[in-house]
DNA sequence: TCGATAGCTTGCAAAATGAAAGTAATTACC
DNA sequence: GGTAATTACTTTCATTTTGCAAGCTATCGA
């Protein structure tokens, strides 16, 4: 079993790198969108993420909303101003993920000839980028604590 | 349609990443894992693929280099050497998915209770990210001129 | 009390996957 | 030079997952 390891001259060697674990709760499709969709558009809400652009079939959300809550990306509480709603919020362990969703964003904004990513947003992920990702998270946490 | 904008304050807000088009290209386990082969391995061959850990069927190996090769993530040519083998290599649009890749093994190294990472490579990922993207990059390079 | 809303579950057809076997083009061996 | 082995697939078919529509239950507002 290799792995990631040091040299002697105390630079790093990277001959293999563990993916399975993240691939099993997030190798698909529709568990990313619901994390980007927390993030970015503020969802919390079964509906929300329905009504949300990509049309996601009810019977996939309830079931990834489980594995996530199974896995501990999010938690589910019902809404103590509406009880027919339930809320659902990103962990920590969810918040962590920013970074990998960042990254893919900005390969995407890269790539798609169609991207709709200013070159200053561009520039900013590229020059910036661990602050980008303070702010997504604190805007998050923010707005959790609001709405 | 929202997207990421500057604040007038020169914070950048991020309301919404696209993320539909690195999606569709990798949104499933088995495109991921390819290209983790073939970065960290040195797989460039479809037996390599197949006899790697995970146990891939051959029909979803052929079909995802197809994809892979269609988005320009790989090249695929003739192994001058033996007529039987072809050999596939990562583009630069391919090695580009290296910081989204460590990304993604920084968060399974820290939550994976079964980790085989170490705390100093966690530690050296934590702090000097970029260059170990440079350093996998260069080796996955000088490997392909080498082999 | 009655309809609307939110969060699911169920049923079913269509698509994707996984395992095994088959094929075509090379090459290595005797 | 003939035969077996190797490589890169393709095909077949059973099983699983998806997508869509409908239904079901609990709560809420009027």
């Amino acid at each position: 079993m290799y792995y990631l390891h040091m040299t002697k001259n105390n630079s790093y060697k990277l001959t293999v790198c563990p993916m399975t674990y993240v691939l099993d709760i997030l190798g698909d499709k529709w568990t990313f969108l619901i994390i980007r969709d927390m993030l970015f558009k503020g969802c919390c809400q079964y509906k929300q993420f329905i009504d949300s652009d990509e049309g996601m079939a009810t019977n996939i959300l309830a079931d990834r909303l489980k594995k996530l809550h199974t896995h501990g990306l999010i938690t589910q509480c019902k809404d103590p101003e509406n009880g027919r709603q339930k809320l659902y919020h990103l962990t920590e362990k969810g918040l962590d993920l920013i970074p990998s969703i960042l990254q893919l964003v900005k390969w995407s904004g890269h790539y798609d000839t169609n991207s709709v990513l200013s070159e200053k947003i561009m520039h900013y992920l590229d020059e910036r980028f661990d602050e980008a990702v303070e702010i997504v998270r604190k805007e998050y946490i923010n707005q959790c604590h609001v709405g």
